[in-house]
DNA sequence: CTGACTCATCAGTCCAGCTTATGCCCTCAT
DNA sequence: ATGAGGGCATAAGCTGGACTGATGAGTCAG
């Protein structure tokens, strides 16, 4: 039953990956800081666990076997949520040395800093990045008082007192598992139809909320939630069991979306993008490490 | 400098998980069937590791902290890369008592199959499935010869002897580092242009060199690829290093455009969409967990 | 033939994480 | 009030997995 017991390490994957790149086992334990030994041990072991060789060995080096190949692509997938993970952590301990604090909504601090960070961190190593996430007041918030030098929030407008660019879009997307009857329907949604059923929403106040309170508005505002949840993997896991539609952040649903946990259901004509925004207290327009984030973000 | 040592190993990601689904130590320890002082602990060391409260202990329980909340996310991500790599693994061991034989191309083994068992496996827990990977005729050959159940193919046409459904489809995106010339363009880039520089291309003969060649055929075909690389994995890395451009799925790259790594250019008119396609030997529809398998992908 | 690579094997050390046993705190029911 | 029960922390002891370091075998170039 744990999954732990089943995947390889951190460690073992990395190695995989190292191996892959650079051909051969010697190399890739000195770039890990572990002996040759260790390497082919540690590899050895991986292979026993999956029941599959992975790599051809030879007395000139290594090379991936066609199962290898497919493994280790889905090992990058885990290195590469490590990574994030990594970043966003590095951020949230808040170092005393930290040079450029960042505050976000929770949408933006969930589902894309923690790749921006990764990013950033490829420019300018040495830069201590501190974390802050909360709703669009809170980020205002922090920016006046100068306890942030960048924020970035969703929604409609920009706070008062800060001067931003719209970094990109999220679009809300209305979805369901795939048994319920919406999914089975030819034709779009008629927003009406939306605004007048039920849904698995998050808690007023936040940010995909209010979107969507306005721009249903016009048929009456939503009808009273079917299951009102903190947070949005509460309501994506009540989607996914078939609780009943939800309307959710496409950044959050993209890996249900592709493995058909979700689908999307179309609805005519209603205006559920949302812009994306870089902020800053006017007129102190980012600068150093600041600018450079910005820079990874928007172009 | 190794990523390992930073991140917590899987099973203390689990565990943080559990502990934020049920709301105690000792359920979540019971769950993950170690004794209550081995989470306590475990979750001690991976606050003390990466220097943040996680967790608010209580006599009546344990609720996460603020910065509980995302790390929980961002460990969910990896925990979500791990599950599917652990589809992908034991659909690999290919067991002998193995029920359904899948036989797939890379791209879609690589980012969809993986998905799509996690979901399988959580309606029929005991079919074992066993996973091959290779281009169009291979897994034709494989439907044909009796060898495997189900396929799943990228493509512009059903192979002879097959019958098939459309599941999706998927489109080719022509990208640059953020750093290209191309990146700042504001107009979209003509189609001649594309096919008058020269790419990084995956190997003649993959699915995805074949849709480009057939589309740019009408403007003097591609031109001479600046690197053909074995895998998308490499493409990709040359991409991002800032090589040159590249034509790429939008499967495989939707992280690298997230975290802006990447950044696509918008090519005007030119039918860059391919179909994928679940397939079987013609008059052999599918049956049992083939179905159902089926029914996941496809709707 | 020698040196420079590759990888595998063996023996020995060490530590991370487990279990068991215990104690404290709080709440709730008797 | 008092005990039962659930929550968590701490301490002591064990064990297995993973590392190092030394060594040997195969391949290739000079």
């Amino acid at each position: 039953m744990p999954l732990a017991h089943r995947v390889p390490d951190l460690g073992a994957l990395e190695l995989l990956l190292a191996v892959a790149r650079l051909g051969s086992l010697g190399r890739a334990a000195r770039e890990l800081g572990i002996t040759q030994p260790a390497a082919s041990g540690r590899l050895r072991a991986m292979e026993r666990q999956l029941g599959v060789a992975l790599v051809e060995r030879s007395p000139r080096g290594s090379r991936l076997t066609d199962a290898g190949v497919l493994v280790t692509d889905w090992a990058r997938r885990i290195v590469e949520a490590a990574e994030a993970f990594d970043a966003g952590a590095q951020a949230l301990r808040g170092r005393r040395d930290a040079r450029l604090r960042v505050a976000a909504s929770m949408t933006i601090a969930e589902y894309l800093l923690p790749g921006w960070l990764v990013a950033l961190r490829t420019q300018r190593p040495d830069t201590a990045v501190s974390l802050l996430a909360g709703n669009s007041a809170a980020v205002a918030g922090r920016l006046l008082a100068g306890e942030a030098d960048l924020g970035f929030v969703e929604g409609l407008d920009v706070p008062p007192g800060l001067d931003g660019t719209v970094i990109g879009h999220d679009r809300l997307v209305v979805v369901t598992a795939p048994g319920h009857p919406w999914a089975r329907r030819g034709a779009p949604l008629p927003p009406a139809e939306l605004a007048a059923t039920p849904l698995i929403l998050r808690e007023r106040g936040s940010g995909t909320r209010q979107v969507l309170d306005a721009a249903l508005a016009a048929c009456d505002g939503p009808a009273p939630p079917l299951l009102e949840l903190a947070s949005t993997t509460a309501a994506k896991a009540a989607a996914v069991s078939g609780a009943g539609p939800s309307v959710l952040s496409e950044l959050a649903i993209d890996e249900e979306l592709a493995a058909r946990r979700l689908v999307e259901i179309p609805v005519a004509g209603l205006p559920l993008r949302r812009a994306l925004r870089a902020v800053w207290p006017t007129g102190h327009r980012p600068t150093g490490p600041a600018r450079d984030l910005l820079g990874l973000t928007a172009r």
